[in-house]
DNA sequence: GCAAAAATGTGTTAAAAAACATATTTTATT
DNA sequence: AATAAAATATGTTTTTTAACACATTTTTGC
């Protein structure tokens, strides 16, 4: 479907100013963005400085591979990127979506297995990328950390298995709806209060929601005509979401 | 669908011979059971010979329910177990089964949730019965446990995500051959060697493959029909196992 | 800015699976 | 052992959703 292309790694800057003369975004230190790493010690800091690197990735570009050897575990500085897998006949499902400072191919990491699901980029992104064995090596030498990777898994897979019932039980109506509140649950709206942030071909909006394109498609507009939502493009506009919860809810 | 009755509730036995003139079975301490608590040290074995209790379910008695708040993390000493999330209209769907030595409850418990899912007796069944608050404590003082849950975890999210495809990606066909395949993973085949070690009914088969027990029956009548595999009542017998890896994978 | 490609929108047909109906067999209860 | 209840079996109808077709609009790449 989309191309790998090659992706471009630089120095990790923990905020120094860089020498080079490309333009860099400056981000904080990994342990200043999420609770999990804040468990990190001042010497698995220092550690973490000379071994996690910036990655980007191109819009599309496929940040690994369902069936890959595991290899990396990623943390979202800027972007999005869906997590999927391919089904039958190419259809994909997207597993779940992510937001900055949200970690990833953390799952394969902890048990030397290759990912179980792809990863690519929806628009250009910009990660803190960490070799398999350093990983490895910091939740064994520290509980507190290891004890936040579990939590961290303990909703990924709470969220798997409620998915798995809506997905396989709800009726293309439920399960479109269900899709457009985990989005604004996870994107939320731009400053009008009621444009999901997060703009997204219909394709996608299939592929989350367990349908054809077409059914995504057609669904959404008769949301539209029912005056749930509008629609401009790929701006949706929430604008009666206790009724569209009340679909997801009765299936 | 099925009573909650009362459970019995004995004191623990770790290879003591007990006085009370009731019949107990022998079970070995939980630590040499399974790896996850063969990290206890031994201060932790002398504790949890005080804590964890010996507890009896019988056939299709409610062990916990989608939505209590959490109370225990159990072991499986004997008998089957499933786990299960009711959806929409009353259909339920079995998310896995579990055989002795099986850990189960302990997700909800790592994060002082709810439980996500329900659990029922398939059979009379006794278990290993630990408080919440003990098994936190352990996870949170023993980072080798904590570890060993974090990679229990690992597996549960993986065979999850792998599930939500199959059940939304495949047909009737291939779903019900994957269920049946992962009956004989799970729990193998009595002596003759293809004689699953497994009698359930067409209900929970249905329930495991996302169909109406209707299509249970019939596609698995189907299969006879084929020679995949003979029918007597609730055994069944694979005949042809490299065919239904062949159904299951082409969906 | 223009051509090509991709995405969106909508109607029609076909396939899959649920729902329903009902008979028969097996299991559980008294 | 007799009866009731539950499970199994199978045919028919209806609903849901995918597949297909094709027109239109939007986006992308040069």
């Amino acid at each position: 479907m989309h191309m790998l292309k090659k992706c471009r790694i630089f120095a990790v800057i923990f905020g120094e100013e860089q020498s080079m003369n490309q333009k860099f975004e400056h981000f904080e230190p990994m342990w200043e963005l999420s609770p999990i790493w804040a468990t990190l010690t001042q010497e698995e800091r220092e550690r973490a400085a000379q071994e996690v690197k910036i990655v980007h990735y191109e819009k599309n570009e496929v940040i690994h591979n369902d069936g890959d050897e595991s290899a990396f575990v990623w943390m979202l500085l800027r972007g999005k990127v869906r997590i999927y897998k391919e089904g039958i006949g190419q259809r994909q499902q997207i597993i779940r979506l992510l937001k900055p400072y949200d970690i990833f191919g953390y799952r394969a990491c902890t048990v030397n297995e290759p990912y179980n699901s792809s990863a690519s980029a929806f628009e250009d992104c910009t990660v803190y990328r960490m070799d398999r064995a350093f990983f490895n090596a910091l939740i064994q030498e520290n509980g507190a950390l290891c004890y936040q990777v579990m939590l961290m898994m303990a909703k990924d897979l709470a969220f798997s298995e409620i998915q798995t019932v809506n997905l396989t039980q709800k009726h293309i109506r439920g399960r479109l709806a269900e899709s457009l509140l985990t989005l604004v649950k996870n994107y939320g709206y731009e400053e009008d209060g009621n444009t999901l942030a997060m703009l997204l071909p219909r394709e996608d909006l299939a592929n989350m929601s367990n349908m054809t394109t077409s059914n995504a498609i057609r669904t959404l507009s008769q949301f539209a005509q029912e005056g749930l939502l509008s629609i401009d493009g790929r701006h949706i506009k929430i604008l009666d979401e206790p009724a569209l919860e009340k679909i997801s809810r009765l299936g």
